[in-house]
DNA sequence: AGCCTTCCTGACCATTCGGTCAAGAATTTT
DNA sequence: AAAATTCTTGACCGAATGGTCAGGAAGGCT
């Protein structure tokens, strides 16, 4: 086992070393996926030897594990905020600027969970199927609650929220084909996103 | 150079074995991606040894290379469809149920797109800068002159068009994502995808 | 200073990878 | 049937890949 691999990185060298590793390794997974990527890659990208990767992780396949680990805690994480209120649009609203905010400032994240969800996702269905399962089906549950009260207007909670994922972490996952479609001086594709799809779901939830 | 990369595959060999290669290409790559796919796994897949692969095609890159051009013809067609109409907000919805219809049947060809673009598009980016934007920027034309004749809400055509694209192939690039979240015995994902679709943009457009 | 632990790397290993080739098997043509 | 062509593959090659290990360098502690 990989010094590192300690319940707790101990020693500042453990820290800073495993912290930049972590980030190179975010970098060509998410950019090749898991079968793509090689130990090397992640070594000249983070300017390191490559058995000095494996002095700090068992191998390939622990690097990829942590990295998937950090990014599902983040990934439940806006939409377990989304909670009953007396503006259920401005509340489904809000969570569609924050996701669209994350695609934004984790693009990587948004791919490496993409390429992970391209393949199969070997390494995390029991995640899919278990806490992501439970907590959609929970927020469904609210939505469908805002139907019956009549506050929004009646459609499929889970589709619209399969809707709200697709076209936030569009701009992160299909980013190169967004710059290519927009040209190369749209700086501004967030700010646009963000008011087209404001407008979009308003008017899909309006009762 | 392989026999079969002449302009025209003739005999009957040739045809039926450079077809069961791109089948069990398409299978391959459209899941592990480029760098993450073997000339073996494509050779095991379609029950051929690695050398007689070699002999119809000339290496990986271009077998990748023939279904990744098939691809982008079939990809560009529908929305090459939607045209003038008095009735625009019909005219966009056909197009949103036709490219729905092509995640539900050939979601492999959507997902080796998506594998490709997420690896940064090497070997489409000039597909994507040049046609793809051109016609793109025809369709934007095409919508934002029904947003000046009144027919439909005023909205970014670009961004209505990114809309599209990733609502519809959510449902092949994340067919894991969704099956996991809805459950097993979902059969009728596609249907009330349409539906659900359906209702958001004609919500979308209503002037 | 000296000692102990942590950190780092060159050299190496087994396996897999993309690709080649000569020679034999199957098919088509004459 | 014989000849010409097309098709197929076992054996092989050099490079890349995930991973190991012994031993040396650097850092921390007294």
């Amino acid at each position: 086992m990989a010094r590192a691999a300690g319940t707790k990185g101990q020693t500042r060298i453990q820290r800073e070393k495993t912290e930049q590793i972590l980030n190179a390794a975010l970098n060509v997974f998410s950019t090749y996926g898991f079968r793509g990527s090689t130990i090397d890659q992640i070594a000249i990208e983070a300017g390191l030897s490559k058995p000095n990767i494996l002095y700090y992780f068992d191998g390939k396949d622990t690097i990829h594990g942590v990295l998937l680990a950090r990014l599902l805690e983040s990934w439940l994480e806006p939409l377990e905020h989304m909670q009953d209120s007396d503006d259920p649009i401005s509340e489904i609203c809000a969570y569609v600027t924050r996701k669209l905010e994350m695609a934004r400032d984790f693009p990587r994240e948004s791919r490496l969970f993409a390429n992970e969800i391209l393949q199969g996702a070997p390494h995390i269905i029991d995640d899919l199927t278990g806490p992501l399962r439970a907590l959609t089906q929970r927020k469904a549950d609210l939505i469908q609650s805002w139907i019956t009260a009549g506050k929004i207007a009646s459609l499929d909670p889970h589709h619209l929220i399969f809707s709200i994922w697709s076209t936030t972490q569009h701009y992160a996952d299909f980013d190169v084909q967004v710059n290519a479609v927009l040209g190369p001086q749209s700086s501004d594709r967030f700010e646009k996103a963000a008011a087209h799809l404001d407008h979009m779901f308003r008017a899909t939830l309006k009762p």
